[in-house]
DNA sequence: ATGACGGAAGTTTTCCGA
């Protein structure tokens, strides 16, 4: 079973490459990330065409979150419960687990995955109104993230976080220090998410020195790989015997107008 | 110190992203 997310910066502009990558690249779930539309507008047709169900959260001009598989999402939830917020930014799904590896035998075909896709909010700057908007979001899926790991042991929150774990996901960690994306209070939220539970799939497995998963479109980031790790697929720790791989596809960023955000995969047996 | 690049809204510049 294969999970990914993408931000893909308007889904208007990026749909045929979504429909590529998925056509190159098969996915079970794809997460989905600042689609910038509203839900009438969303290609719902193309997907089914492509062989995959699709759920939306769309919202004019920013944000928009959405699910895509090959099996239809259930119980399917919007936004953070018991967190009030105006933007559309998660959407979460539960989805058959399905099992092709003999040694995952324990684990019942019929069992499933929950899966939050989650948009985190930039911030824009420390100190910031919208910093502390997004300190407070943060705070608030945590609150229900706790109680949804007791309901969903078997969980995944993938999406573009918007916060890198420490240096190593930096590429100028000087230039960027205490800036947005890597101060201490973001970091710190970004803790006492793992500590409900979750890993960092990324760090589970051997990965290239300057992995990064968001180039700025300025001054060349993505040919100098002057990027950032800053989306993320963190996995319940009942979920940690299946991973079996996690890795960073930055074919699409090379793409004609590409996304400044790379997907990041996430196989499962 | 600021902009760069790209998208959306919407008409010419402005906001926002990361």
């Amino acid at each position: 079973m294969k999970l990914a997310t993408w931000n893909i910066n308007s889904l208007t502009v990026r749909l045929p490459q979504v429909l590529d990558w998925l056509a190159a690249s098969p996915v079970d779930v794809l997460a989905l990330q600042e689609l910038k539309l509203t839900d009438d507008k969303f290609p719902h047709a193309a997907f089914q065409a492509a062989g995959y169900a699709s759920v939306c959260f769309g919202q004019k001009t920013y944000n928009g979150v959405a699910l895509i598989s090959k099996s239809p999402a259930q119980d399917v939830v919007r936004n953070i419960p018991g967190f009030d917020d105006d933007l559309a930014r998660v959407i979460s799904g539960t989805f058959a687990l399905s099992t092709t590896d003999a040694s995952a035998s324990n684990v019942a075909a019929q069992d499933s995955v929950r899966v939050v896709g989650a948009y985190f909010p930039n911030g824009q700057e420390p100190g910031s109104d919208k910093f502390e908007y997004k300190l407070a979001w943060l705070q608030g899926l945590r609150a229900w993230l706790r109680t949804e790991l007791v309901t969903h042991p078997r969980l995944v929150l993938m999406g573009d976080f918007n916060i890198t774990f420490d240096d190593t996901d930096v590429w100028d960690p000087e230039g960027m220090r205490d800036q947005i994306h890597c101060t201490d209070e973001e970091r710190y939220e970004l803790g006492a998410l793992i500590a409900l539970g979750l890993a960092d799939a990324h760090r589970l497995f051997p990965q290239a020195a300057k992995s990064y998963s968001w180039w700025d479109y300025r001054d060349f980031g993505f040919k100098r790989n002057h990027g950032m790790r800053i989306d993320h697929i963190l996995i319940s720790q009942a979920l940690q015997p299946l991973a079996r791989g996690c890795w960073i596809d930055k074919a699409p960023r090379k793409n004609e107008r590409p996304s400044d955000h790379a997907p990041v995969v996430l196989e499962l047996a």
